[in-house]
DNA sequence: TTGATAAACGGAGGAACCCTCCGTATAAAT
DNA sequence: ATTTATACGGAGGGTTCCTCCGTTTATCAA
C-alpha cells in the first residue's frame, strides 16, 4: 500500500530542496543580526532567491521564524549526540552547556526572538523543550553512569537553569559571567 | 541673574506645545493597541498634524516612547496624589493598584514596551521606578499611620510585587487573575 | 498696531519593505 | 523527446520610514 494519501505525489523537486536550505541559513544569518523583524527581503538577497520563492516556502514570517528555530534546536541535539561519544563525560556536558552561551551569545536577535516563542506558537515551544530535554538527558545520564555526578536533577531542571541564567543576564557584556555561571552549576553537580 | 543660557530665548510657540500634547495622546492611544513599533504615520494622522511636525518634536521613535512612558508614568503618579484624599485609606491603596492593571491591560501593547524599557535606556527606568515608588509610599504610608497595614513592607517591594503579578500572567485573560491576586495582596497587608 | 523674523508647520519625495500575482523556466514522469 | 506538475523570479501596488524645504504663523520690538 505504500502511500496513503489521494495520488501518488512527485518526487519533490531537487531545486526546491535546495533553495529551502539556502533561505534556513540566510534567514539564521539575518535573523541573527536584525532580530525577528528583520527584513525578508534581505533574506531573500542573502539566499540569492526571488522574494516569491522565499514566500511559497514561508507563507509568513512566522513561519520561517519558526523553522529556523527547529534547525537551531536540531543542531544543538547534533551535537549532543556527538559530544555523547567522548570519554570525559563531565566534560562533554560543559561543552555542550558552553555551545548554548556561545550560540545566545552570537545570535543576538536570538534573545529577543525567544520572547516571541515564549509567547508564541506552543507547538514550537513543546518541541524544543522536549528535544533539548532529551539532548540534556543523554549527556546527563552519562554522567551518573560513570558515577561522576550527583544523580538527583532532572534533566528538566538543568534546562530551566540554563534558561533561567540567560534571561538573568540582560546587559551587553554577559557572556563571560554567563560560562562562569555555568561552570559552577557543574561543579555543583560533581560527585566529590 | 535668571536665565544663564546666552541670550534670552523667545517663549515657546504656543502651536508647538498644543501640537506635542496632541502627538503624545496619539502615539498613547497607537502604541496601545498596535504595540511599541506600531506606524509613526499612523500617529501624526491621529493627532492631526505631519509626520514632520512628529519627528520635529520627537526625533526618533525611541524618544517618542521615551516621552509616552513618562506620560503614562506622570498620570500614575498624581492619580496618587488624588487618591490620598480620600477617606478609607486602604480602598484607596487598592483603587491605585488596580488602576495600574487596567492600565496595563488596556493597552496591550504596554507589555512588549515594558521589555522594551527593560532592556532600553536606564534613565527611563530609574525615573519610572523612582517616580511610582513615590506613589507607592504616599499611599501606603496613609494606612500605616492610620493603623490599618503592616508597617514592614517597604514600596519598593509592593511595587516589585505588582511588576511580578504582570510579568507571571501572559495569557490573553490575565486581567481578572492579576486583580484577584492584588486583591489577595492588599488583604495580606491588612492588620487584623 | 504693525512689521520683522525666528520658529514651527505640512507634506512631497526617494528609499526600503511587505506581500501577491503570474508569465517563464525546469525537473520529474512517461 | 515530450508532457506537465512545480517551482522560480521579480514587477507592481501599497505602506512606512525619514529628510528636506517652501510656506505659514506666533512672538517680539518699534
Amino acid at each position: 500500500m505504500g502511500n496513503a494519501t489521494v495520488k501518488t505525489r512527485r518526487k519533490p523537486r531537487a531545486d526546491s530542496l535546495r533553495n529551502r536550505e539556502l533561505l534556513l541559513d540566510a534567514a539564521t544569518r539575518i535573523f541573527s543580526v536584525g532580530g525577528p523583524q528583520a527584513s525578508l527581503e534581505a533574506v531573500a538577497r542573502q539566499a540569492g532567491v526571488g522574494i516569491g520563492t522565499l514566500y511559497r516556502h514561508f507563507p509568513t514570517r512566522e513561519a520561517l521564524f519558526d523553522a529556523v528555530y527547529r534547525h537551531e534546536v536540531d543542531h544543538l541535539v547534533e551535537l549532543a549526540e556527538k559530544l555523547a561519544g567522548e570519554a570525559d563525560t563531565v566534560e562533554a556536558l560543559r561543552k555542550w552547556l558552553h555551545a548554548n552561551v556561545r550560540l545566545v551569545a552570537t545570535k543576538k536577535g536570538m534573545i529577543g526572538a525567544l520572547q516571541l516563542v515564549a509567547h508564541g506558537s506552543p507547538d514550537l515551544k513543546a518541541y524544543s523543550l522536549e528535544r533539548l530535554t532529551g539532548a540534556v538527558r543523554l549527556l546527563l545520564d552519562r554522567t551518573i553512569a560513570a558515577g561522576k555526578t550527583r544523580s538527583d536533577i532532572p534533566p528538566e531542571d538543568l534546562l530551566r537553569t540554563l534558561i533561567g541564567i540567560f534571561y538573568s543576564q540582560s546587559t551587553d557584556d554577559w557572556q563571560p559571567t554567563a560560562l562562569r555561571l555555568v561552570d559552577i552549576f557543574v561543579d555543583g553537580l560533581r560527585k566529590r
